[in-house]
DNA sequence: TTGCGCTGAACAAACGATTGCTTTATCGTA
DNA sequence: TACGATAAAGCAATCGTTTGTTCAGCGCAA
């Protein structure tokens, strides 16, 4: 067992509090310049570090956050993840990850059992409109910031990008290719990321002049699977579109493997655009033509807000919304694929 | 803040102690069948938590485990989590994830910082052999898995792979497909997986009765762009080998990268096997031909390993290896891609 | 009536650290 | 000589639970 402040202050013949005192730096009380060195010696060669549980109950503080993301398999929030970690580490904190597949109970009941554990807040990345997790947060107390998804507009911190315009942008880039019939993967509609796309691409076509079909409009989910799914619906239609705008690059994906299956050649046939730009995006081939968002940015942003929020103790809700940013790959441009990768490979030599 | 015993003690009328003892159904003391129902309503209705931070410093256990790992980002690495979490989830555990970036100094930094928050216990995946910082985990008998890399052979609770067969599985795949100069990646060789696997590689050919020509077995670390420098460097030579076989798919994804720069067609000119199996390999054009090892499996076992070290308080070291398993693609056999891809979509559709 | 056994619940001591408030020296000064 | 200021360190309460021990009250038998 490490050793406590009672054993050393027996060590040291002095009360445990002059221990503390001097491990802390306190500077409401001065300590004698011979004993404060005495006890400085004593804690080096015992390495002694205060037991965080008896501190965090006294302190009332953890310095423990936690990251509630639905699946960190998923390459977007293992970089979410590490942009978090990278900015509160620094600060002292530590950081808990739970998944919870997407699952509202298995979100809620991770979310009571943090609570319980006192940590000092809770960064949530899986919200989904109006989710009565969030509002208990929020009730609680609790100091949290939301990520990459909001919840009820403007009533939480939030971290993420303007997806209204990443989503025009990704459809511009389709039009202006000379797609006319685009069909879209909605993502669920009842998540912000799916809301705020799916009329960024309609508001989109709408300022082109472009007929909306419904029937090309159709929710997918998030997965690889939901991608193929949704995918293979809109490819069946009689008159099936030329060009299919996905909410994530996951989903992208799964209509990728489609079209193949179904005989599409990507992206003579059929050009597809994804969204967030994770890493396997540019490992593909065909390359995804993708909106990048700044992940690890995410991240360690939202770090940044929460702790600021729990330092301070305030509630005052903040936003950081970063600009999407298209990234122009073989999925919708033949041959596009050449640049970019070479560029990729010199910058991974860089950094080694 | 949320209610605690004494204010709920208060409202009951009774001592926090009976409280206590309702809430944790305590056998030692029984409690009138009246008193306990009205207890139990007021639980219920107040949604009472103890306070976890005060229960673990008087239990002494926190019921936090942490996971030590190089990068979460590496799909590895979040698979292995994700098998970890799902371990330990249904024990009433929380896991905590640490990234090391490959440097001892920020693993002994965060391991000392989980010490001193008396996490129950921590998974590590990024040791090297003859690691300080595992001998201080044993020294502080700490209770301690490591995965799939050991640090001095038999001294911890380890799971992991049968890295010596799995080197030696796609040595003879490369062998048996009539290569006769087949270049190493050897990751690190202070690194047990660099080694085992490096051990591995050469047993083979010796037992097959091939050259070994020292040139061709390089020291390339565990990231792509080391990968690919590695290859760079065998694949310069007068005599290049005709095939690769990499420490791990990652560093095999450097090496392809690099064949291509260098004009080589893969696998017609140079094959390549990497090793894990991580889901990356099999979306590569073409895909890579890898040794598979159960990643998810790794982390279910290693927390179930060391949440029962926890709760028998036992320090017996005990060994689970898994079988590893050669995965055929087109990265060694061309054309060999067909298959196993239309298999794996066809079991995505059936999990949704 | 005294005393014993039993039930049901209160008491109190931890767990290990932090921190406002005393207390004890020591020294300077009136 | 005495008194107050000040420096240095001890005291003790507290954070919220858990749990061994004690205690009050009651019924019953001697």
């Amino acid at each position: 067992m490490p050793i406590t402040l009672k054993q050393l202050a027996q060590k040291a013949e002095v009360h445990p509090s002059t221990i503390s005192r001097v491990a802390n730096n306190d500077p409401s009380l001065r300590i004698a310049p011979d004993t404060r060195e005495r006890i400085e010696a004593l804690l080096r060669e015992t390495e002694y570090r205060p037991n965080g549980v008896a501190r965090g109950l006294k302190l009332r503080q953890t310095f423990v956050l936690a990251v509630v993301i639905p699946d960190v398999t998923n390459p977007f929030f293992a970089a979410l993840f590490r942009g978090v970690e990278d900015g509160a580490l620094s600060r002292g904190y530590n950081v808990l990850l739970c998944n919870t597949d997407g699952s509202p109970d298995r979100q809620r009941s991770h979310l009571q059992s943090l609570h319980a554990r006192r940590v000092d807040g809770i960064i949530l990345a899986s919200s989904v409109l109006k989710d009565p997790s969030v509002r208990w947060l929020r009730h609680q107390r609790i100091p949290h910031v939301l990520v990459n998804r909001f919840s009820d507009e403007g009533q939480d911190t939030f971290v993420g990008a303007d997806d209204l315009l990443g989503a025009r942008v990704a459809t511009r880039h389709l039009v202006e290719l000379g797609h006319r019939r685009i069909g879209h993967l909605a993502g669920k509609l009842t998540v912000s990321t799916g809301l705020m796309r799916r009329r960024g691409c309609l508001e989109e076509l709408e300022a082109r002049g472009l007929p909306i079909d419904p029937a090309l409009v159709v929710e997918s989910g998030y997965t690889e699977a939901g991608g193929a799914k949704a995918a293979e619906r809109i490819l069946s239609l009689p008159d099936r579109p030329t060009a299919i705008f996905a909410v994530t690059d996951m989903t992208a994906i799964g209509a990728c493997t489609m079209a193949r299956r179904l005989g599409l050649r990507v992206p003579e046939d059929l050009a597809i655009v994804g969204y967030n730009d994770i890493p396997l995006a540019s490992r593909l081939v065909p390359g995804l033509t993708t909106v990048r968002v700044p992940i690890h940015e995410f991240g360690a942003a939202a770090a940044r807000l929460l702790i600021d929020q729990i330092v301070v103790g305030d509630a005052s809700r903040r936003r950081v919304i970063f600009n999407p940013e298209l990234v122009v790959r073989g999925s919708t441009v033949a041959g596009a694929d050449d640049g970019p990768l070479r560029a990729q490979h010199a910058a991974a030599f860089a950094t080694e």
